[in-house]
RNA sequence: GGGGGGGUAGCCCAAUGGCAGAGGCAAAGGACUUAAAAUCCUUCCAGUGCGGGUUCGAGUCCCGUCCCCCCUACCA
């Protein structure tokens, strides 16, 4: 085989040298530096478009064909939007502080910036690898001090506002971690990363109050492109239900009040008539104060049970439930005194959360499911209030539907001075502070007295003194007890002012969310040494157009990005007050296993397959079946990016992760289906191969401006699945024409492959000797009088049920249509036309009989 | 239990209410080749989970039902 790049020679794609010569050019030329307001050569006359990828943790492992789905899509976009005229903003960075990097120092002693370089090192080349069009220049590392220096800067802002306090809170601790973890981060009693147990232990913490922005993060989800599932997640999450809060006095079983007054929150107040128990959550304090000395020791016991009782525990245990008499009653605010339904027994019991509403209830049985199986396994009483929809028993608001009563309840309640309408928030606030080396420091400072203790009062680092960069150690275990491991830097806990008063440094460190709280928002100034970004360039990109990541951050990153960038704009700092316009959720990349008939799993690599489909193991023959699950090192189906590039380049492995189906759908890797895309490649590397011709061949253009048509719709929509399948289309008309393309042609079809093979268009645009930058020529236009044939088929039907085609020109009309097909139907009409329909250019339909 | 998303050829996946098929994989046959690979050409394949309804016409809209995936769950 001639090897050689001239035109009018045979010769391989060799997708290896090519993807290194673009790389490379890319790199010299600063191809896809992008420009801003304010800097050198912006165009302010274009518009703009900022498409984002959450950006990874860099790991130890290297990229996974996961990572790429995601990116790949936003980088055909982003190369899609250029050619369409915008000012397109696509920048990359690391989320790089996190346990991992800290859990090897702890092990290996290597410090966690060192581990963390290489890893971004190696990202950072396999990213590049795979020809994506970041502006390289816009990189960030949340690990950086000139990037958290400005995470501090910006804690000040929250604490400035006073949505930052101390609190000594029941938080989740994980012993195997050594920190405290945030709620989100605490899935049925375990740590979301690595799964270690969690028990609640009251610390002292920094929190934020994210809750004071409750109504605003649920309200503004209303006009976000979001999907329906993460809007969904994250009011779940928020969880706000509307009803009242109302007061019932304790008191002995002859109705003599004892202790204070608890308060319950109900959705349901216009139930109180059928109210017959109340329960207090067994961690509630006024569990002491009511409890009889007869009931103390069974009280005392099942209390005890509960707190041993891990959150998973008591989940796993929910369909039993139970819980104990405390000996004491409460008085039913709603019945006078005197009337027996006045005094309800009070119970402890582990249904009743501390952490929602006030930690206690009151029990309806006739109308709370759970409640009637509480009443019924302990025979309390269930007093009917409900007929069908309508209240019963219930004095002034008999006949009433639940729509009427409870704003009659609520106003009744309100009169009497006994209760008030309240709306209730699942949110709690945010645990913003962990016990770890490798985050970032807080710009806090602990006032000591002569002794050396804390006097309670804090006050900010200066910005002048930011960043308060992260001191060096040499041990990077947390201490005993929880102390973390900052406070072993001792010469850098203390802090000595101008005054000469002595403080100390705070000792926690910030949570991984930090930095991701806003480095959208960095990226659009990332060298600005005097602030956290430009204010011009802030009101020209924000907010972001496109986001595209994994599910899994629905209610973590992205809540708390969106409460940060809230108090920034009501600081004033930023001109919107969501980020994120769009977002979509890139589907997984999955891996196939196989499973044997008791449904263990066997590895990818022990199963071969049967010449009729099916698969057996090999070591014991027996029939395995194959499905798809996760990619993990134990089913020995992991797939590493930087092979697939070797073998096929960086072209295929984009194609192939946009052309495995909607970029929403998870679907399994499959390497039979790598082919298929590298053939494709192929094929359009051999059209360019014969050179360029004088005449304008019909059938290619007319491919060519379906071509035009059709991928310049689908990426509108990120159809990238369906604008690849047109491009194919347009390879194999050209392939069978056998006609070289004219230099027009081999343009056009350049700009619409580019977005998807960046490396290949480039080398052919290059190869056809075309004119001007391949990445940012204009989106050709498609001719509406190309699209079409000089005569197409319309089907004829007769009921609905084809019968014929009649062969029309494209433009035929209306009549001359319906005249075509009674021709060509004339033999199968029997009976009465009683209606014709007929669609131009689509189809025609007989109505008969 | 609640919420979100899906069931279309052997497989992945397309189809503004208008011929069920764009594209890819796999399979079969052929061309080229000493042979194989690669490449090229040709061919094969379902009536859209199931049952109703609306319509001239339903994969698409409506009602019911079954199955699968994801998230969430004693939230008062």
């Amino acid at each position: 085989m001639p090897v050689g790049n001239a035109l009018g020679t045979m010769s391989e794609y060799d997708f290896t040298a090519i993807e290194a010569r673009w790389q490379a050019a890319w790199r010299e030329n600063n191809t896809f530096a992008t420009r801003g307001p304010g800097e050198e050569g912006f165009d302010a006359s274009k518009p703009k478009y900022y498409v984002l990828d959450m950006f990874p943790y860099p790991s130890g492992a290297g990229l996974h064909v996961g990572h790429p789905k995601g990116y790949t899509a936003t980088d055909i976009t982003a190369r899609y939007k250029r050619h369409r005229g915008f000012n397109v903003l696509h920048p990359m960075g690391w989320d790089a502080f996190g346990l991992p990097a800290e859990q090897y120092a702890i092990q290996t002693g290597t410090h966690p910036a060192v581990t963390t370089k290489a890893n971004v090192d190696n990202f950072r080349s396999q990213l590049q690898a795979l020809g994506f069009s970041y502006d390289w220049d816009r990189e960030v590392n949340t690990t950086d001090p000139s990037y958290y220096k400005w995470t501090q800067w910006i804690f000040k802002q929250l604490y400035q506002k006073g949505l930052a306090y101390q609190s000594e809170v029941p938080v989740w601790w994980c012993e195997e971690l050594g920190t405290v973890l945030a709620n989100e981060e605490v899935i049925d009693g375990r740590s979301e990363r690595g799964s270690h147990p969690c028990v609640k232990k009251p610390l002292r913490q920094w929190m934020f109050k994210i809750t004071e922005y409750a109504d605003r993060l649920l309200a503004d989800l209303e006009d976000l492109d979001w999907p329906d599932s993460v809007k969904a997640m994250q009011r779940e999450w928020i969880g706000r239900s509307e009803g009242a809060e109302l007061a019932f006095q304790p008191a002995t079983a002859e109705g003599v009040e004892v202790g204070e007054a608890f308060t319950v929150f109900t959705t349901r107040p216009d139930t109180l008539y059928g109210a017959t128990f109340c329960v207090l959550s067994p961690e509630h304090p006024l569990v002491d104060v009511i409890t009889t000395p007869e009931q103390m020791e069974a009280v005392s016991e099942y209390r005890e049970q509960a707190t041993r009782k891990s959150e998973l525990e008591r989940a796993e245990l929910q369909k039993d439930k139970t819980g104990v008499f405390t000996g004491a009653y409460a008085l039913n605010p709603i019945f006078p005194e005197g009337d027996p339904r006045r005094l309800i027994p009070i119970w402890t019991a582990d249904y009743v959360l501390m952490s929602y509403g006030t930690g206690a209830i009151m029990c309806v049985p006739d109308g709370d499911e759970r409640d009637h199986e509480f009443a019924e396994k302990y025979s309390l009483e269930i007093r009917q209030i409900l007929d069908g929809d309508k209240m019963v028993n219930s004095d002034f608001l008999d006949g009433m539907t639940k729509e009427e009563s409870i704003p009659a309840m609520i106003a009744w309640l309100e009169e009497k001075g006994l209760g008030t309408g309240k709306v209730n928030f699942r949110l709690r606030d945010w645990l913003f502070s962990r016990q770890r080396y490798w985050g970032e420091p807080f710009p806090i400072l602990h006032e000591i007295d002569a002794a050396g203790e804390r006097t309670g009062e804090v006050k900010l680092a200066a910005d002048e003194d930011l960043p308060v960069s992260l001191p060096e150690l040499e041990d990077f275990t947390p201490a005993a007890g929880g102390e973390p491991p900052l406070a072993r830097a001792t010469d850098w806990v203390t802090v000595v002012d101008k005054g000469g008063k002595t403080w100390k440094r705070e000792v926690n460190s910030m949570p991984q969310w930090a930095g991701s709280c806003w480095y959208y928002l960095r990226f659009l100034d990332p060298h600005n040494q005097g602030a956290a970004w430009d204010r011009e360039k802030e009101d020209y990109w924000m907010p972001v157009d496109l986001y595209v990541g994994g599910a899994e951050h629905a209610v973590l990153h992205l809540l708390y990005a969106r409460f940060w960038h809230k108090v920034l704009f009501d600081c004033g700092l930023v001109t919107h007050s969501e980020p994120f316009q769009k977002l979509v959720n890139q589907g997984m990349v999955q891996s196939y296993a196989f499973k044997n008939a008791a449904g263990l799993l066997v590895p990818v690599d022990a199963v071969t397959e049967n010449e009729d489909g099916s698969f057996f193991a090999q070591e014991t023959g027996e029939a395995v079946e194959r499905m798809t699950a996760k990619m993990s090192k134990s089913l020995r189906n992991v797939i590493n990016p930087d092979d697939v590039i070797t073998q096929y380049g960086a072209d295929t492995m984009r194609l192939y992760e946009a052309f495995m189906g909607p970029v929403t759908a998870s679907a399994p890797w499959n390497p039979r289906d790598l082919p298929g895309v590298f053939r494709f490649l192929q094929r359009t590397w051999r059209v360019y191969q014969t050179g360029l011709g004088e005449q304008c061949n019909d059938d290619v253009e007319r491919a060519l401006h379906q071509a035009i048509k059709k991928v310049g719709h689908d990426l509108e929509q990120m159809g990238y699945n369906t604008a690849i399948a047109a491009l194919m289309e347009f390879i194999n008309a050209a392939t069978k024409a056998k006609v070289p393309l004219t230099a027009e042609q081999a343009a056009n079809f350049c700009i619409l492959l580019e977005p998807f093979a960046p490396h290949l268009a480039e080398e052919l645009w290059s190869l056809t000797n075309q004119s001007g930058e391949l990445a940012y020529a204009a989106w050709p236009e498609f001719d509406a009088s190309k699209l079409v044939a000089d005569t197409i088929e319309v089907p004829v039907q007769i009921n609905g049920k084809l019968r014929a085609r009649a062969v029309v020109a494209p433009d035929v009309s209306k009549d001359d249509l319906e005249a075509a097909a009674r021709e060509v139907i004339a033999e199968h009409l029997q009976g009465e036309v009683r209606k014709v329909i007929v669609v131009p250019g689509r189809m025609v339909n007989f109505v008969v009989g």
